[in-house]
DNA sequence: TTCAACAAGTTGCCACTACAACTATTCCCG
DNA sequence: CGGGAATAGTTGTAGTGGCAACTTGTTGAA
């Protein structure tokens, strides 16, 4: 069954070669910089930006999640963490007994804060300011239909309501 | 000192939130598919291709780390596993001490095989068949400067003496 | 020749993620 | 309105990566 596949033209093979090794790398600055600069992972500034940006700086778990495209396990385990260090709160009063709310606290506030001119800097010195208008457009062109097929269940694009 | 990094407008978020996401998705994709289908790793996978690709089957360890872009550590970890299976052998036998040379065995050989054409497929349905010619190009142009950009040290580069 | 600096790999420890099992609550259908 | 199915979230365990410390072997300069 597993017939030949056809093998990669040299087109193909650097294409793919260079996505895949900027999926590697990428994260992995992201981290190193966000952690040396504020402390805090690059999945953990996703989830405070996100809280920031929401209505009364709460979300539930699920929808967290679902924003930052993470497993319930993860995140529970990281919002765990988040509020041990003060940086966000759990309250549980919600109609329905289930649903935890998170909501960013004023040290969570402030750890942003420091954390984001630093982090922008970096996205524009290693990507954006890297790139012209047309390549831009041409990336986010190329990789949204990929980023369609390749997440699991729910499309995350949602957290496009970045309008922060 | 931390001036004001200009926000992004909303085609420099288009690619950017494209770019991370694909990051994040991409390599639990290609993990979670070879995993599945031949028991591996795609880091693992990277490094018995490299192998199979290299004269007599065969690099030292600090030359297997620069092409798939790892630390010593981790690598040496891996390798460990990868002995314990039975997909390669270690060999000390080198004109310097230090060196250890790592070989590709004929059951690595026989998973790598077998796990090819699922892996091809599964990046042929994911990206390359997803993308035309003019895309491919453009995606390599756009992406190769960046990674140069976001390579620590070496530019794993080198393997792209992948004719394989 | 000898010893300090350096290079190649490995190991230990800690943090993080995935997956599965579990608790608690709500829903829904007879 | 009673109870199984479904949903929200947490916990436990094991596997994986990072960083620093360590071991072994090499180099080079006095």
């Amino acid at each position: 069954m597993a017939m030949s596949v056809p093998r990669m033209d040299p087109l193909e093979s650097r294409a793919w070669l260079a996505l895949v090794t900027t999926s590697e790398l990428l994260p992995a600055a992201l981290d190193a910089h966000l952690r040396a600069e504020a402390g805090i992972t690059h999945f953990e500034f996703m989830v405070l930006s996100g809280l920031k940006r929401a209505k009364a700086n709460t979300m539930r778990m699920t929808d967290i999640a679902a924003m930052v495209d993470s497993t319930m396990p993860r995140l529970s385990k990281v919002i765990g963490k988040l509020v041990e260090r003060g940086l966000v709160e759990r309250e549980g009063g919600a109609s329905d007994g289930r649903v935890i709310n998170v909501r960013l606290t004023s040290d969570g506030r402030k750890v942003l804060v420091r954390a984001l001119p630093g982090h922008l800097a970096q996205v524009r010195d290693l990507i954006i300011d890297r790139l012209d208008r047309d390549q831009l457009e041409a990336l986010a062109d190329i990789l949204e239909p990929l980023v369609e097929r390749l997440d699991p269940q729910r499309n995350m694009g949602q957290l496009a309501a970045s309008r922060s």
